[in-house]
RNA sequence: GCCCCCAUCGUCUAGUGGCCUAGGACACCACCCUCUCAAGGUGGCGGCACGGGUUCGAAUCCCGUUGGGGGUGCCA
């Protein structure tokens, strides 16, 4: 029997989903996915004291948004403490476990008096103590030999045995701890490639020794993922960074352009095309390619990226994409009909659409400050062109955007913004219009954007703005 | 302190001994295009941390230095 390569992603539910945990999902899922081998999920919430199990909806709810799916159900491990506190039994009948009632204070304390390395020391090994509330079972490591492990991003990892500290086993409390649950779910789960972040290098050799001593002849392959940071340098932190999925998704960032950036974190095609689709990365995604060195998450490149992949989107669905960050619903979305096409190459995140066509919305349209002073106060002969373009406008039968552009064109002239050759310097005259009806200095085209305005709400916009000044 | 890891433009990367006077992307700057803003086009700025080896030849291999990161929890 040949077993299918398994991958898995086993967050705990003590924060969002933060970028850093969606690129470790998505390199075990990308590797799953080309190798034809399983992606399953595991929760590990055997910490009952922090654990938050809304945050488990938040994480699903992220991993089905970023398009990242898994097979069967996920795994709680605070519906298996059965297994874990067993395989406690037997490390402790072995005698390769022992009850330790030391507190943190006189661990911290001991490791200070003899100045070595912090961490526990082994005082209890050897005590014979017995079960109580405040004892807590610790692994008693090897002292000698050495642990090594083969990486597939790091190569071969060596640590001296002596190095491993005895770690806890079992709280106080009798929950099981990280290492114990992990290696006996990723052996009962026939887990064979371990991915996960950076951090857990040096609980590997942990997890090894945990896995000898059990008896589980259980060696994955394991990759270990270099970590994400910030602009300090520093792994991104889900207290001090902001880094939520969901802040990138409320922010109007399409799932497409999220995972298509975080691939090229600490990976790149061979071929240099960066923005593609998920399915091409699939293809050409190798878990051994990825670089070992940290990388930082920089939301100005996955910026133009969602630029990218939002100009891309053929425009009914960039329509769909767009809804649900339009506040006033239906309005809106009527109004940002006739210019979807302009407003789609303009934009950078979905949060931006509504702004873009808010003066037509508005009524009265809302005016910015710096835009008026800079069109009507600081621009040319503001005045004379709100008057040559009411007379122009108003004469037009048909309301439509060729047309307002020449009518335009001819206020224009009339004012004498005008280049050398006579011809009507659009650059100019179409300030105090753009403003007196948009509000703003930038926006869509703007004839495109007076059509859609329509004639009235025009007309009356440059009277309104012509008597301000 | 101890253990482990890492080191190519500001950033993300390509590069696995000769194809490299190091390629691409983002950012930035300039110009072109242009009704604003975008988009697009062209060009520019900018890097193999340092020192030793190995080799005919090193960004690529080895050693050291420096710098950075991760771990060192009754968190995961």
């Amino acid at each position: 029997m040949t077993s299918v390569p398994r991958f898995r992603f086993a967050p705990s539910p003590t924060g969002y989903l933060h970028v850093g945990g969606a690129r470790t999902v998505l390199f075990n899922w990308l590797e799953a996915r080309r190798v034809g081998g399983e992606f399953v999920l595991r929760i590990e919430d055997t910490d009952t004291e922090r654990n938050r199990p809304e945050l488990t909806e938040n994480i699903l709810e992220m991993l089905q948004w970023l398009g990242l799916g898994w097979d069967g159900e996920p795994t709680y491990q605070s519906q298996r403490f059965d297994s874990y506190t067993a395989a406690a039994d037997r490390l402790l009948a072995d005698g390769r476990a022992y009850w330790c009632d030391c507190t943190a204070e006189e661990v911290q304390a001991r490791a200070k008096e003899r100045g070595g390395p912090p961490g526990y020391d082994g005082h209890c090994r050897d005590r014979g103590v017995e079960r109580g509330t405040t004892t807590a079972l610790r692994f008693r490591s090897p002292d000698e030999g050495s642990t090594g492990f083969d990486d597939l991003i790091r190569g071969h990892v060596v640590v001296e045995n002596k190095t491993l500290e005895d770690f806890v086993l079992l709280r106080s409390s009798g929950t099981p701890t990280f290492l114990l649950a992990n290696i006996v779910d990723d052996a009962d789960m026939a887990i064979t490639h371990v991915v996960r972040g950076e951090e857990h290098v040096n609980g590997t050799p942990k997890y090894l020794c945990l896995g000898d001593a059990l008896g589980l002849d259980y060696r994955p392959v394991f990759a270990h993922l270099p970590v994400l940071v910030n602009e300090k340098r520093q792994k991104l932190s889900k207290r001090r960074d902001s880094v939520s999925v969901q802040e990138f998704k409320d922010q109007g960032y399409l799932p497409e352009a999220m995972v298509n950036y975080l691939a090229l974190l600490g990976w790149g095609p061979k071929d240099g095309v960066e923005v593609r689709p998920l399915a091409e990365i699939v293809e050409l995604f190798r878990l051994e390619d990825v670089t070992s060195s940290p990388a930082f998450f920089d939301v100005k490149k996955l910026q133009a990226f969602n630029s990218d992949h939002v100009r891309a989107l053929p425009v009914d669905e960039f329509v769909d994409r767009a809804r649900p960050f339009l506040s006033r619903g239906d309005i809106a979305e009527q109004a940002m009909a006739p210019l979807a096409e302009l407003v789609q190459e303009r934009v950078r995140l979905l949060t931006e659409v509504e702004p873009m066509i808010a003066f037509l919305i508005d009524d009265p349209v809302v005016i910015d400050d710096d835009s008026w002073t800079k069109a009507m106060v600081k621009g040319k002969a503001a005045p004379e062109m709100l008057d040559a373009a009411i007379a122009a406008l108003d004469e037009l039968t048909a309301w439509e955007a060729a047309g307002i552009r020449l009518a335009v064109e001819a206020a224009a002239v009339a004012v004498g913004l005008v280049n050398a050759e006579g011809q009507p310097q659009l650059s100019k005259a179409q300030g105090p219009v753009r403003v007196a009806t948009t509000g703003r200095t930038v926006g869509p085209p703007l004839f495109e954007s007076l059509e859609a305005l329509g004639r009235d709400r025009t007309l009356a916009r440059l009277r309104e703005a012509r008597a301000r000044l």
